[in-house]
DNA sequence: ATTACATATGAATATATGTTCATATGTAAT
DNA sequence: ATTACATATGAACATATATTCATATGTAAT
C-alpha cells in the first residue's frame, strides 16, 4: 500500500561515491562514444580496412566496398570529420588515406575480441 | 549526349584487385562493426567506465550513470549479448562486471585518439 | 500468502543514421 | 565555352536504436 516512487535507492553509498569520483567528464565520454560510432558501421569498417592496405580514390573504394560513389562519399565525410582519414587531390581524382596510427590499433583490438568468441 | 549510367568505373584495376583479396569476409566486418556499436553510445560507455573501477549492481550503476534503472537494464542486456559483461546474483541484487580484458584496451586506444586532438 | 524491492522486459515513442536520388562542384581536355 | 567525369552534397526515405512507461519476474522477509 506504499505510494512511493523509489526509482532506485543507492545500495552501496561508499562505492558509488568512489566510482563517481573516478568517472571521466561527460564531454569526454560523449566524444569517445562519437569516435566509436565511426567504427560502428560495416560500410565505414570496410573503407577503413581497404585504406589499411592502400591509399585509394573514391571510385576504387566504391568498387572494393561494393556500394555507390555517393554512399562512399557521405561516409568519407564522417571519417574526415573524425580526423580518421586525410586526402590529397591529383587532378580530378581524390586519394584518401588513414590519418592516425591509433586506427589500426583500435581495429586490431576489436578483431581480437571477435576472434576469441 | 552520352546516355550511359557509369556509376563508377574502376580507376586503378590492379590496386582494386589486390585490396579486394586482402579484405576480410563480410561476416567478420559485420561482427566487428557490431562490437564497436556497443562502445558507440555514451550511456554504455559510462557503464563500461564505471565497471572498469568496480563490480556494481544495477541500482548503483543507475545512480552513477545518472539515468533510470530500466535504461541501465536495457543497456546491460546489450552488453551481455556482446559478451562484454558478466554477472552474479547475491539475493535480490545482481552484480555486473567486465568480462574481457580487451575492453579496457579498446577504450584506452580510443581515448588516446581523443586526447591527441 | 503477501509484501517489498531489485531487476528484466515488451511496447510505444522519439531521434539518429545510412542509403538513394538528383544535382552541384571542381578539374581537365577539346 | 563546352563536354566529360570524379567527387560532394542536400533532401527524402527507410531503418535502427535509446529512452520511457507500465508491468512482469525473481528473491527475501514477514
Amino acid at each position: 500500500m506504499e505510494e512511493e516512487f523509489l526509482e532506485c535507492n543507492i545500495l552501496h553509498e561508499d562505492i558509488v561515491k568512489k566510482v563517481k569520483q573516478k568517472m571521466p567528464e561527460d564531454a569526454f565520454i560523449y566524444d569517445l562514444a562519437e569516435l566509436f560510432k565511426v567504427f560502428a558501421d560495416s560500410t565505414r569498417m570496410k573503407i577503413i580496412y581497404a585504406l589499411l592496405e592502400e591509399e585509394l580514390c573514391v571510385c576504387d573504394l566504391a568498387n572494393i566496398v561494393g556500394t555507390t560513389q555517393s554512399a562512399i562519399s557521405h561516409q568519407l565525410r564522417l571519417l574526415k570529420q573524425s580526423k580518421l582519414v586525410k586526402f590529397r587531390r591529383e587532378g580530378k581524382v581524390i586519394f584518401y588515406s588513414l590519418d592516425d596510427e591509433h586506427i589500426s590499433q583500435i581495429v586490431m583490438k576489436g578483431s581480437e575480441h571477435i576472434e576469441e568468441l
